[in-house]
DNA sequence: TATGAATGAGGATTCATTCAT
DNA sequence: TATGAATGAATCCTCATTCAT
């Protein structure tokens, strides 16, 4: 109630918040290091040097902690996707914008990729509570939503043929994830085997995509 | 020595090969159902009326199981795309078989995906040895390298525009497996958000990449 | 030292007593519900909405919060039978009115049972200081001296045979105890098997061991 | 099938069935000595010189161990009451063997009862299956039921009074596990308080019951 | 005095792998 | 070769207790 009251909890609040940071930053390298099954509560409780009980006054399990981190890569997502709305209209160029930010998101971000998109083992599911899914897959599609936007504008405008915008947005987002997913899933298959660096690829998909969305003179 | 004992090793081969067999098809059904996490040697031993040692006897260790389930199913996608190579070569329309094959193979083997291409996980990837991984992409190279082939022709034949045929390879399959995750990673993705069936979404990606490639008249 | 100062640290300790109070009285319920295993420091702390350490305050230990319990129930104990002390001695029938005493603090006490009288379990006995288990003893003693004064009054005035009326005492009071706990061992025992009322059942035995006390004509 | 394979089989079974012994053994002896809560699996395995999982390899869980040491003594206990059922019926004194019978297994059989009368604690019933719960039940009642009859035919032949013998069965029973409890419950009881040894106590009991059961001239 | 965050020892259970038969 | 019993390392989570504020 009174002044010095409050700015206690207020402290005490933004202890929590840091430790709660400070847990979730352990976590996320140790997950990104070594995957769900590897990682252990010790090796996270360690790298924060807190002991292995403070873990679970601010998170339920092992798992609780996963869907943290993915739900935190799917907020960064959405965060980059925010800018795209704030664009001028009518603008050509602006899918490839958007495709540009996902780029740039999976750049800035690349180690959430497999926490985010590449966890479909059924075991890893069977520990995901449904709602993380949901909530992740529901981002996902704010995201979709804003780059059909950005085709149907194009189509309207006629620089696009009349195609179904939101399939086109699927496969664009399909498509980048594939091609990161190749590349990330071995490290030697981009010298090795693609004979291009991923961003190249990327781009050289775009360019494909965007001339087979052209209306044709 | 004798045609007795000759008889004696070919029959004990055999059964070794149709024990082998056995032992793959139980662990197939276990890491299909449960992922590699969830899956005991116990399920799968259980699965084929087998002892766990006998399991040992076959294979060195959960992890050689594993892979070999990939491996298997990069060899039927091998199988799959083994036609695609006596197809009569100058007609147009042979990049849209090649996609049709994929997406053949796909139907007729759904489960391997996930273990074919979203074990990326590096707790996974810590127990495949690196030769399974390398013989795997080395399947999926030589499987890019037809469609490369079918690419390149076309360009040659003038229906396709002078772009990296090895580049679109990959960038078609990419794409494919972008979706078919994308699918794959939420059995509720397909009606409740993407609103249109799977396949339906693979064809409009194809027709979406053709169009790019087509030269412009 | 001044009045003001005095009213102070008698309102404090006022306030200190209450406290305590809550704090068994928490322990209460939830001992009674999840007996000492099961209960936490959390549970009791929860239900009398005071922080954790605050508990340590005003107790030692989990163990310290049980025995109090414990010796609780042994001085409500006490207090009912305080009042046979003042019954008008040498009437026939007061026997009867120890054991009615007794049903009368069990029907009011229950939950106080199983931790009075069942917590025998090598593992609480371990954590029970020998104090609290001497006093609780001492407790029980008192009361049933005052049996046994009462047993033997009744063989004075030729009521009752000339026995042992220290052992009567015991063993009327053990007849309870037995057969209280095994109805309290469960709940189903009542109706199901006993086929009985346990007051009936009680009624029954006190009849029994009175008829065997009686001098025969 | 043939008879080298029989003899294999058999004595993997004398095998496991030592094991299991030996497991409920060492079990038996943990849980006397430290109860349900301070036992643990290293404890036992320990005792019986196995490793911690073989334990899980014969008993599901610590509470299936536990149950297991609660049914035992329910057998003991219907073994030495076996022999009151072939006791030649008519001579008085039949109920008089009854209550030796039962004092002459707690005394072979003294850890026993704290497993088997005293457990009942929540949180100890929490872990103890119903089904378990039951069977013991069941065996005290097929006990009480051969009380009962021993008594019933006591009253037919005009030696008691015509009272509800299966209420004066649960009576003496109750009576021997209050005074049993009593005791067992600590040890200092016998000597300093109760001053007489519970044996001598025990047959006290019996006096006054069978006193008060009899027909008076 | 009251708080409640932090501690970390402790224990049940699982399961891949080995090995005697 | 086939068996399956035995192993024991590995790990998650709980909770009584402490202590800085």
């Amino acid at each position: 109630m009174n002044t010095g009251q409050k700015r206690k909890t207020e402290r005490r609040q933004k202890e929590q918040l840091a430790r709660r940071r400070a847990i979730l930053a352990a976590a996320r390298e140790v997950f990104f290091a070594k995957g769900f099954m590897d990682a252990t509560i010790d090796d996270i409780a360690d790298r924060c040097s807190l002991a292995k009980g403070t873990i679970y006054l601010y998170f339920r399990s092992k798992e609780d902690l996963y869907t943290s981190i993915m739900a935190e890569g799917m907020e960064r997502l959405r965060r980059e996707f925010e800018v795209l709305k704030n664009l001028p209209p009518g603008e050509p160029g602006l899918v490839e914008s958007a495709f540009r930010a996902y780029i740039g998101f999976y750049r800035k971000n690349r180690k959430y990729f497999r926490i985010m998109f590449l966890s479909s083992q059924p075991d890893v599911r069977a520990r995901t509570p449904q709602e993380v899914l949901l909530r992740c897959m529901e981002t996902g599609m704010e995201c979709m939503g804003i780059v059909r936007d950005l085709v149907q504008e194009g189509i309207e405008r006629a620089y696009y043929r009349k195609v179904d915008s939101w399939a086109v947005a699927n496969i664009l987002w399909a498509s980048i994830n594939g091609i990161i997913m190749a590349y990330e899933n071995d490290p030697i298959y981009r010298d090795e085997f693609a004979g291009m660096e991923m961003e190249k690829m990327l781009l050289h998909s775009l360019d494909l995509v965007l001339e087979g969305l052209k209306v044709k003179k």
